[in-house]
DNA sequence: CAAGATTGAGCCATCAATCTTT
DNA sequence: AAAGATTGATGGCTCAATCTTG
């Protein structure tokens, strides 16, 4: 393919890392269904909801956190709430919305699949890694981040509660 | 079990890099979709095979460059010979397998498509980064990666305490 | 009407079963 | 029998349309 003005040092560093990444998210998400019968997804969900407050969380910020389509997460949660994981519970404070909310039963579940899970992290990755290494790919990643968050779609950088979305000319 | 007791630095830089990361491919998928007609599979798949002599790859060797399962391979084959971008020919040497081979159209699809994702790429990513930057990027990556295949499945794998259930029952 | 969320149709991905060739 | 690849059923994801509340 011709790619005449890319320096090649950077292109292989992209291409490095856009492969081992695929690869670590797919081995990852086998060795967590392996071990605990939870999808990625399902971790994650159980993950962001056990840190938030009373362990609940509006629909839209939810997705917004797990980078889920609304519809996404709709299914999701559908799927989690049929395993007993979590409920879905309508919204006092504004009759739109809805939260989903942690049960026992998910906490057990993250419970039981945290460690193995963090133990894998640690060996394939982590582990390998020296002090330099962590304080780069903290340093590279968390700008990235910024960056990606500066120019989303709909933007307003910095919303940290909630709401943001834009739509434009869509309906 | 013993809980590893996790370095809070570690872990921070790991929750940096999975969300920036699964971020960042949403998004490329997006614009990659939004200027090309191409998923990034698409792509991929067009990349591999103009790197390929001839332009043609087997079946299996093209799934396990791109981390896909057979079946989601032939799956992706198919929809991208009816568009005209590939073509599906018995291969000669071993009849059981095939092979994937590029069309005059999908060399065109892939170079009309590869400056405006490489810019993207550069803009979103790469050009914020600095030499030493970069070099760690490939140096961490380039490691995983080793660290990946080297235990891949069917190699004698590693995995952390906690025997590898067979659990099968479940699809 | 706009925003939060769900629904339905259709596309994509996975697992187990199958077919062919070695 | 084992390896390469495809098929069919089923589950997961996206888009556009819809319903409800603000």
């Amino acid at each position: 393919v011709t790619t005449p003005a890319f320096p090649p040092d950077r292109l292989a560093a992209w291409r490095a890392y856009l492969e081992s990444s695929q690869r670590l998210l797919t081995r990852l998400d086998d060795e967590l269904r392996a071990t605990s019968d939870l999808s990625f997804a399902d971790y994650h969900v159980l993950l962001l909801l056990s840190e938030a407050p009373a362990g609940r969380l509006r629909m839209g910020e939810l997705a917004a956190r797990l980078i889920f389509s609304p519809s996404r997460l709709t299914y999701q949660i559908n799927s989690m709430q049929r395993r007993g994981l979590v409920v879905r519970e309508s919204c006092v404070r504004d009759r739109r919305g809805y939260e989903a909310v942690l049960t026992p039963a998910g906490r057990d579940a993250l419970r039981a699949a945290a460690t193995p899970h963090l133990a894998w992290v640690d060996q394939m990755f982590l582990n390998d890694l020296d002090e330099a290494e962590v304080a780069w790919l903290a340093r590279i990643f968390t700008r990235l981040d910024s960056r990606l968050r500066a120019t989303a779609v709909g933007t307003a950088a910095d919303t940290p509660e909630e709401g943001r979305e834009d739509a434009r000319d869509h309906g």
